[in-house]
RNA sequence: GGAGAGGUGGCUGAGUGGUCGAAAGCGGCGGUUUGCUAAACCGUUGUAGGUGUUAAAGCCUACCCCGGGUUCGAAUCCCGGCCUCUCCGCCA
């Protein structure tokens, strides 16, 4: 959400920052509207002080023995113009958020021009891609052979993008999300959360899914609640409507959670395999700063997320997202991308976004730097760190020996039981 | 799922439909006193919107879980929702 005071005071830098990301913002509409509202508020408000003051009329002449009838007469007729006047301004207000809501954050001025990801700007990469002295295979070959992952069964039971991880699969997934969060715990110092996977309608709108992506999200009609479709909207949650007393930002929060999306709009992309599924297993990190370093906490996620695909020895690359491309609440937003010997592509694993206040403003966050200060509002971000179904493709797709087993990355053998390898078991 | 109780300011806790933004206590902040600490005493103590201003002060309005309603007037009455607690049922 953006404040609507910044819009008033300088509409044309908002129009012109939000057509960097091909919004055509409606912003004389909303200035007509914010016009409307302020001149409902004054006249309702001057009403109501009369009502305030008949009312202590009225009681002090009961209180004598006086006849009130007259004035209450009178205010019969004033109390009916404040019920149209603040029916009125609700609906004002109400078409006012809507759209208010559904303007996306302002780009920062580091923020790459364009409007498709073709034009995310790569600005490092590391580690050099493995050549391979045998054609490196994709990996639902690899896993199909070994019997870890099982896409019919999986289907089987939930549908299409859907899987049953087996065996070794499955203790490979298991122990990753430990090895991730005991990372980002004992060497980033984030305290770690296991929040609920259902999340109500108020949360998700707070962190800006709701309305605009009620389709890409499962919905539990009968209790109206959703699957969340990534940990930042439970942990964003977790703070709402709270004033955090001065001392304790930044808040740096690790959780794992299961995501789920409906992926409405990708249907015959990336079918096969583990690269689009509804449900994925992710390790997500978040902070909650003060607004003058949210930047700097930016570029020390990045650097977090980075520090698994290092430890597990796997080649990626750094996009700076354009415009076009950043999240919706995002100001700015880093991709990583993990290199796929298999699929010979690069796989986004991470992304790391600057939410500035804009979630903060909708989910009412905010803070006081000293006893008696202001509350302000925080600024919110999110990283993955990271998500685990592309990078059990990056593994199995790196770690592929010709005879169809797969070596385990040194800094994840302790979590697998001492395994180094992946086999066929019998 | 069934039956009941309840949600008041940072906390505890009063509150009769009319001078209630709300008693009292605690805590916090400031001050007096004291060699220092403690105690005592005095004062102060929220959030948001509108208006105003160079900025502020000031003024107005709203907020007693949230949203509607009744009424000239609602913390107080009615309806819906959310949450907490107790008992029963079910269950890992």
């Amino acid at each position: 959400m953006l404040d609507i005071r910044l819009i008033r005071a300088e509409p044309e830098a908002v129009r012109q920052a939000l057509s960097r990301r091909g919004e055509a913002a409606a912003i004389d509409e909303l200035l007509a509207l914010d016009a409307r509202r302020r001149e409902l508020i004054t006249q309702s408000e001057q009403l109501k002080a009369r009502q305030n003051q008949a009312s202590e009329e009225i009681s002090r002449i009961k209180r004598e023995g006086g006849d009130a009838t007259p004035i209450i007469a009178e205010m019969k007729d004033i109390s009916a113009r404040v019920k149209g006047l603040d029916a009125e301004c609700r609906s004002v207000e109400s078409e006012m958020e809507a759209m208010l809501a559904k303007l996306p954050n302002i780009p920062h001025e580091s923020v790459p021009d364009g409007l498709s990801e073709e034009c995310n700007v790569p600005v490092d990469q590391w580690g050099e891609p493995r050549t391979f002295d045998f054609p490196p295979r994709p990996h639902w070959e690899i896993a199909e052979a070994l019997d870890i992952l099982d896409f019919e069964r999986g289907a089987r039971i939930a549908g299409s993008g859907f899987v049953l991880y087996k065996k070794g699969g499955a203790r490979l997934e298991r122990a990753l999300i430990n090895f991730m969060l005991d990372m980002h715990i004992s060497r980033h110092g984030y305290v770690e959360m296991y929040p609920p996977f259902l999340t109500r309608s108020e949360v998700l709108y707070g962190s800006g899914k709701l309305p605009k992506f009620a389709d890409d999200m499962y919905h539990v009609q009968l209790d109206d609640l959703w699957l969340n479709p990534t940990a930042e909207v439970p942990i964003t949650g977790i703070h709402v409507d709270e004033i955090l007393p001065p001392g304790s930002l930044p808040l740096k929060y690790v959780a794992y959670c299961a995501s789920f999306r409906r992926e409405a709009g990708a249907a015959g992309k990336d079918t096969r395999g583990l690269i689009r599924l509804h449900q994925f297993d992710k390790v997500e990190l978040f902070q909650f700063t003060e607004p003058e370093r949210s930047y700097d906490a930016l570029e020390e996620m990045l650097r977090h997320a980075r520090a698994v695909l290092e430890a597990l020895e796997l080649p990626y690359r750094v996009l700076n997202c354009c415009a076009g491309d950043i999240g919706q609440a995002a100001s700015k937003m880093y991709d990583v991308e993990v290199w796929a010997p298999g699929l010979e592509r690069w796989l986004e694993v991470s992304s790391v976004s600057n939410c500035t206040d804009y979630q903060a403003r909708r989910s009412n966050i905010r803070f006081r730097r000293e006893a008696g200060a202001k509350p302000e509002l925080v600024h919110t971000l999110n990283g993955s760190g990271i998500a685990l179904p592309r990078t059990v493709i990056a593994i199995l797709e790196n770690g592929q020996r010709e005879d169809g087993s797969v070596s385990i990355p040194q800094a994840l053998r302790p979590y697998m039981g001492g395994m180094e390898e992946i086999r066929l078991e019998g």
